[in-house]
DNA sequence: AAGGTGACCGGCC
DNA sequence: TGGCCGGCCACCT
């Protein structure tokens, strides 16, 4: 069996906690989630995290996006424009794998 | 154990 | 906004 369910206490379970805890309709950026967690240095580190968030279904990994608003991770996801639905699914408008409206769609993590 | 990797960020132009 | 460069740091092989 893979088991890939990652237990362990890793880096990568606290960005999960953050990223879950995002409210519909709103986005966030990487850096902000490692500033969460007490990492702002460590900000490429909640990308890689995102990257094993395949495995967990409560991590919207969609809502986050890179500080530009772009969205960088679209190409890991399943499809090309998975993510994009997904965001104007919730409401935000994404224009050319960019968020409009950018800030106003910020979500900062509520300590 | 050491090196390479990366869904980033900030500064500069 | 966009492109380039350096730093930073946990995870993977």
């Amino acid at each position: 069996m893979k088991a890939k369910a990652k237990n362990n206490d890793s880096f990568f379970e606290s960005v999960y906690e953050i990223v879950r805890l995002i409210p519909e309709g709103k986005v966030t950026s990487y850096g902000a989630i490692a500033k969460a967690i007490g990492a702002v240095r460590s900000a490429r580190m909640v990308g890689y995290a995102m990257n094993a968030s395949h495995n967990m279904e409560d991590v919207p990994a969609h809502r986050v996006v890179n500080r530009k608003g772009l969205l960088t991770g679209k190409h890991h996801f399943d499809g090309t424009n998975l993510m994009q639905q997904l965001l104007e699914s919730e409401g935000i408008k994404v224009i050319d794998n960019k968020i409009v409206d950018f800030e106003k769609h910020f979500w900062e993590p509520d300590f």
